[in-house]
This record gives structure tokens, C-alpha cells and sequence, in this order.
DNA sequence: TCTATTTATATTGATATCAATGTATTTGGT
DNA sequence: ACCAAATACATTGATATCAATATAAATAGA
């Protein structure tokens, strides 16, 4: 019978050392923390503070590209929406120009809350971003868009349709 | 009265743009995804593979440095746990030499899966190594270990007892 | 116009994540 | 030996995450 179904200790720690899924999961886990850890103060979480500074636009956009803009699936935005909503810091919005649209704005409180947190994220940041050797914080910015953007190139059935990719968030 | 407490959408940009830990939380969703639809196959998402994978030792290890090496919440662990034991891949023990302390192994099925999934990493892994900037790879390992390890660095209460780092795992 | 398809979002169910808290065990000081 | 503190893990409650699926509205083709 064979028990040979063994992978090799030093497999393990090659993966350990090397699988960049598993060292971005670490840095996200651990950034998490931090930054929640700093914003708690101002009530917000990291991802409540992302996702209500991409919400502080001239128009209130649609929930798909702000979905985009954030690499999440549309499901889980709109379930990080309802703490806010309930908590009146983001409405909700029908557009009459396409029913199926929502609208997403900040309220005059939510956008009160988000001047809060602003210089707690200034400090933060500024702390993470000393902590890097000299020039790298750009480098790895631009290596993280790179691996962001690895769902949508990667056929995954044998035909891909072209994901009429929306652009996220005009400058 | 004073509307004033606008952040200026400039300022939204440089955020959007800048923010490391926004770049890392949108990484790894987009990672977690691309290793979920990969190793779906083999039953496992990334987050049990690296669980799995970081148990597959020579001596059964304790709960709080696996814990410590996927620099996940001690709770996290515990929770994360119960799907992989209900499916009899991982086996939690009591450790004689110390009532506290569970010992986490992975049973021989466990091992199957692991190795089945092996080689859908190995090729996952290749692919996202390849559509990095030639040498960023390694770099960028460094810098999310810099960031994976700034939790501990960053004093939270003004005294800190010194937290005891245990090995998560030798080599 | 009618209707099949596409698009935009919501709901459900399972797992992941952490803070706050609880319990059991060990350790250290006396 | 005793007891207070520290250590290791579990439980609870809230939110985050995504797959699968459902619903509603707009679009496109006949």
C-alpha cells in the first residue's frame, strides 16, 4: 500500500519561502490589523476607510466599477455597504436613468467621518512607508497593480469573452 | 455652517493611488481568487493549502507558532481549523506535555489531498512569477515579509511587554 | 414589437477574519 | 504548597469574502 503520498519537508518550506499568495495574504492580514488597529479611534475599519474614500467623488458612481476599483467581487460590496448605510455614512441611491443602477454617495456625516480618519491614514501610512528600504514603496505599488490585475488575464475556461473591462474611477 | 469637512477629490486620487495597504487587501483578493479557481480541482482554496502545507513537518507543531507564521489571529486559526477537520485531513490533538497546547496534524488523506494539489501550485505559481518584472519577484517577497512584520514593531499601548516571539518554524 | 440575451445588483450559504471575552493549564513568587 | 499572573486555546458576535443563484431592467435581434 503506498504511504509514499508524502511531500517532502523541504517542498514545505520552498513554499513556505516562496508562494507569493501566501506572503500577500500575510502582508494583508497583518496591514489589516494595523491600520484597523489605527483607525479605530475614528470608527472605521481599513477596508470601510478604502471603500468610503473611493466613494468621495464629483458624481456618485455605480457599485460595479467601485467593485473594480477594489478587486472585490460585486457580492462582497454590497455586503460591506449595509454597516455603512446603517450607520448613515453612505446612501444608497436608485438611477432613474438605468433602474438596475444604484448610486453610491457619501453623506455629509459619512464624509465627516472620513475627514476624521484622514490624518490617522497620513500618519499610518507614513510609519509603513519609512519602514521600507529606500525607493521600493513605488516599485512594489506597481508590482501589486501588476498581480491585481492577474484575475482577468488568466483564461480560465478554454474561451474567454473579452470582460469589457469599465474604467474604475476617472482622474 | 460649516460644509467645510470636504476632502478634495485630489486628495481621493492620491490615496487611491499611494495607499500600500489598499494595493495589498486588492492583491490578495485578486490572488486569493486566481489559487481558489486553481486549486478548486483538488477541493482546497489558497488559504487551506497554505494552512495544510505550513502542518506537513516532521513533528506535529502547536497552534500558536502556525499561527504566528500565517501572521493570522490565534482566533482565526481555530476557526479556520474545523472545516479541514471535518473533512478528516487534520487531525488536533492534545499534547500530554502540556494540557494547553493542541497538536496539529494532517492525516493520510489530508496528505493526498495536499499532494494533488501540489503540482496545481507549482504551475499557479509559475505563471504569476512569469507576468512579474524579471528579478521583482524576489524583491517583492522582501517587502511584503517587511510589511508582515510590522504589527509587532509598531507600539500600540505606550509600554510594550516584549511579546516572546516563538520559531514558527525551523529549518 | 417581442423576446432572448446581457447587464446590474441582491440573496443565500459557507468560510475567513478579528475583538472581546471566557476557560483551563502552567509558571513564578512567596 | 499556595496563589496571582501569564499562557494557550475556545467561543461569541460582527463583518468580509466569494460561489451559486435569483431578480429585475436594459439591449439587441428578428
Amino acid at each position: 500500500m503506498s504511504n509514499s503520498i508524502e511531500i517532502p519537508f523541504s517542498t514545505t518550506l520552498l513554499v513556505r519561502d516562496t508562494c507569493l499568495c501566501l506572503h500577500v495574504q500575510r502582508a494583508a492580514r497583518a496591514l489589516a490589523r494595523l491600520f484597523d488597529d489605527a483607525l479605530r479611534p475614528a470608527g472605521l475599519t481599513n477596508g470601510q476607510f478604502s471603500l468610503m474614500m473611493s466613494l468621495n467623488r464629483p458624481e456618485p458612481p455605480p457599485m460595479g466599477p467601485v467593485a473594480a476599483l477594489l478587486a472585490m467581487d460585486q457580492t462582497t460590496l454590497t455586503a460591506a455597504l449595509k454597516p455603512l448605510q446603517r450607520k448613515g455614512w453612505v446612501e444608497v441611491m436608485e438611477n432613474p436613468k438605468d433602474r438596475r443602477r444604484r448610486l453610491l454617495r457619501l453623506t455629509a456625516e459619512g464624509k465627516a467621518v472620513l475627514a476624521k480618519a484622514l490624518p490617522i491614514w497620513e500618519a499610518t501610512h507614513a510609519a509603513i512607508d519609512a519602514a521600507l528600504p529606500d525607493g521600493d514603496a513605488t516599485r512594489l505599488r506597481q508590482d501589486l497593480q501588476a498581480l491585481s490585475g492577474m484575475s482577468g488575464e488568466m483564461p480560465k475556461p478554454s474561451v474567454r469573452r473579452s470582460p469589457h473591462r469599465e474604467r474604475a474611477m476617472g482622474e
